[in-house]
DNA sequence: GTCTATAGGAAGATAGAC
DNA sequence: GTCTATCTTCCTATAGAC
């Protein structure tokens, strides 16, 4: 489900040196183990990686030292650097991934076709049911994106939510072009409507509590579609 | 404005200690600086604040270095321990002076009194408009939240939301009662899909951009009010 | 795959001269 | 109110033994 590993992906360079004494730079990202391609990725591996996203997302990316992933591990923070190059390549695995299963899933839900109410109420779906599984890659992408899109090396997080923004908004503007959505709203402003209130969640939902993903996304769908006021609406009688 | 001053508010103790070599704690706020106590706070120290808020919300709190902080001011970190206890203190300064503000704002709007949808139309739009002058102290809110919340310095932070949250359920509910909103939609849930919409918008926000705040807040009542969908709402004709 | 040991740097903060 | 100089701590990352 992966078309791009977070070990070959994303741009190489790194252009953004040291501007005068800013944070840490993060390491060149050399690139290097070309091993463990496919399936078994090393258990181990993918055990460090998950455990690292949670103290990152509880945390922060940069409040969160290797230290305390190794502890958290039971191993010394030397040993996490067999694993991996550098602090940056743990947590470039966890949103890489997590971004090629969310566009995957929008690519899925869109070939499915259907209405323009059915088809976006299947993008809302799959939104909320990603904060589950992926709560802390979320959690990490919204506290410390303005820290990460410093570095060239993450610059593919802004392409995806390119790619992102354009898949929500086709299905809005062909939604106003069919007559299912009113014209008089604004596209952009609706999808990032949309898009920080399914995101936002991340910090306030608890995948234990009495609400499932799917009751947060038939609420919203309730309120998007028709409003919370009662009685007739207020415009086109 | 403000009924909490940063430098008196807030709880005093530090039980956070240092829980296994977790961030570099902060300073244990020995709260001094009883001087300046009303309007002209020191003109310097007032720069200092905006420009380091700035730069918090540009990089995140922990990614800001004293010493950057120093350079955009055009002195050198040790000087700004004349202004500041630390560097919590100035963050602390940042939001404490931002919530008093709004709360103060929201409490105006309530006084006012009126139907529940103007109501809720009033805090709405008071939210939206704290979007330009305090673009900073939002952007660290949500970024540094969990960080923030981390250290006893900063419970009020979660007080403040505690407050704000009572204030808008009130006006749901009370709108709910009058039937001016409909019954099936979850106060709470609602609550916060209008507080992740309101602030996440900091993000994408431009000030200068073409879009004012009052933009904004009118085009997220037509949706909340009464929804994307066009002809005859799909429940209740 | 993990540990020992440590290099090398940058962080927050302080003391006292000016 | 700012600077000089510096302390102390903690960080990421490396090298090589086991």
């Amino acid at each position: 489900m992966n078309t791009r590993s977070s070990a070959t992906g994303a741009s190489p360079s790194d252009q953004d040196s040291d501007q005068g004494g800013g944070a840490r730079t993060p390491s060149r990202a050399p690139r290097r183990r070309g091993r463990q391609s496919s399936a078994l990725a090393s258990e181990r591996r993918v055990d460090l990686v998950r455990l690292a996203a949670d103290l990152f997302a509880q945390k922060g990316f940069q409040a969160t030292t290797v230290r305390e992933i190794a502890d958290e591990a039971g191993i010394l923070s030397g040993s996490l650097y067999h694993h991996f190059d550098s602090k940056e390549s743990i947590v470039d695995e966890v949103l890489s991934s997590y971004l090629d299963e969310l566009l995957g899933d929008y690519r899925a839900a869109l070939e499915q076709g259907g209405e323009p109410r059915e088809l976006l109420g299947r993008l809302i779906s799959a939104a909320y049911r990603s904060l589950k599984p992926h709560r802390a890659a979320i959690t990490v992408l919204q506290n410390d994106w303005n820290y990460l899109r410093q570095f060239s090396r993450f610059g593919y997080l802004e392409e995806a939510e390119q790619e992102i923004q354009r898949i929500w908004m086709d299905v809005i503007r062909d939604g106003q072009a069919k007559g299912a959505f009113r014209p008089d709203i604004d596209p952009k402003l609706t999808y990032r409507m949309i898009r920080d209130t399914i995101w936002v969640a991340v910090r306030w939902y608890r995948p234990d509590g009495p609400l499932g993903t799917d009751d947060l996304a038939e609420h919203f769908m309730t309120v998007l579609f028709d409003g919370i006021s009662f009685g007739e609406r207020s415009f086109e009688s």
